[in-house]
DNA sequence: ACATGTGAAGCTATTCACAGCC
DNA sequence: GGCTGTGAATAGCTTCACATGT
């Protein structure tokens, strides 16, 4: 194992540094540097230099960093050079709203098969892919050689679900359901809640009118 | 200043505290013990006691913590004990998505108007909600008087929505937009990124990978 | 006996400040 | 002179371990 070990907070802030360095090659920008990149995602420079010298050493003193380059290195890291292969499971209109989602490819994402377990949904078009039933489940992640799952199912069926994806060979799981999901060692979980998010939010609201 | 300060971390945990709380009452459990409500939120005891201690001595020694009391105090904490009007700006997939998503009531949040800026969907049915055009966006939030924004808009216009949000009195807002919105102290703002996301979870496969 | 609440310890992350290099 | 890369200092979070209360 050569790369010591990068913190995973740096690693959370890697996709904001990707997504400024992708508007500043849109400006034509050659290079930029710490100050600049910490002012464009909201952050300071001391933290954009620790964050991106965990990667190596991809800047020139004096100078700042090359775009394209740490573009490059960056896409890297985060195993993005290659479009990475997703299914979406469960096609309500959270489902849909993902599925037909343009920023995916643009960022690295591909959509490659989309499964529901509504009878009528089942072979209907989702945005130029054929809804398939869950029993071809396994079958299908394996045929298109998904590596990523992104499950927007109802709350109650998401563990069952997720069971299914790990012993399918999926790695890596969105989950957009509010439950916690148990996986073995290995497996990667991400949990979106937007209730969750609101709740914060509230909090803040809170806090503020109790003045 | 009474309550000392509840660290952003902790508040982070409280809805999911709040989710393993009320499966414990739909379990009919009475009490419940720092080492359970570890367990069903994937934590450890020794967090979950310090972090319940922030908001005060709620808990028996010997026994365990009271379910209904533990509910009612933390949601009193997150300020979700009344309902929290929000708005939903950009009735695209994504937005229409947000606007029937059935999880919202139950906790602790109403939307109460639809945004859009596309003539064609003006008037139109937003499952119970007429969408109304962006010229009514600050009288619309003051009629109903919503806290909160949910920001469903295209990235490039995210911003200046955002700014007429503030003018208009949100003091919170939800972005869905893969863009960091520039908002006055005492605006609160919470990033979605599903790109981010994925990005992350595929930085966890290329670590696998790399064997 | 049992489980909370909490100082103290240990660990991780952020910020500072400057040496090193262009 | 300017900007990176980084050890050191600081701040913040988590875990431990036990005193405290039931």
């Amino acid at each position: 194992m050569e790369r010591a070990q990068v913190p995973e907070t740096t690693i959370q802030r890697l996709p904001v540094y990707l997504r400024c360095l992708l508007q500043a090659q849109q400006e034509r920008m050659p290079v930029i540097n710490s100050v600049q990149m910490a002012e464009m995602c909201g952050s300071n420079a001391a933290q954009v230099r620790k964050d991106l010298s965990y990667l190596g050493e991809l800047g020139t003193r004096g100078i700042g960093y090359d775009v394209e380059a740490l573009i490059a290195h960056i896409s890297r890291v985060l195993g993005i050079t290659e479009r990475r292969r997703a299914v979406v499971v469960g096609y309500g209109r959270l489902g849909g709203a993902l599925r037909s989602y343009t920023g995916f490819p643009e960022r690295g994402f591909e959509i490659v098969a989309v499964f529901d377990a509504d009878p009528a949904k089942i072979g209907t078009d989702a945005d130029g892919l054929v809804v398939r039933p869950m029993e071809e489940l396994e079958d299908g992640i394996r045929e298109v050689g998904a590596e990523i799952a992104i499950l927007a199912t109802p709350a109650p069926v998401s563990q069952q679900v997720a069971d299914r994806l790990v012993s399918a060979g999926i790695r890596a799981i969105l989950n957009l359901a509010p439950v916690r999901l148990h996986v073995p060692a290995g497996v990667a979980v991400r949990q979106v809640c937007l209730s969750t998010d609101l709740q914060i939010l509230s909090f803040h609201l809170a806090q503020e009118q109790l003045t």
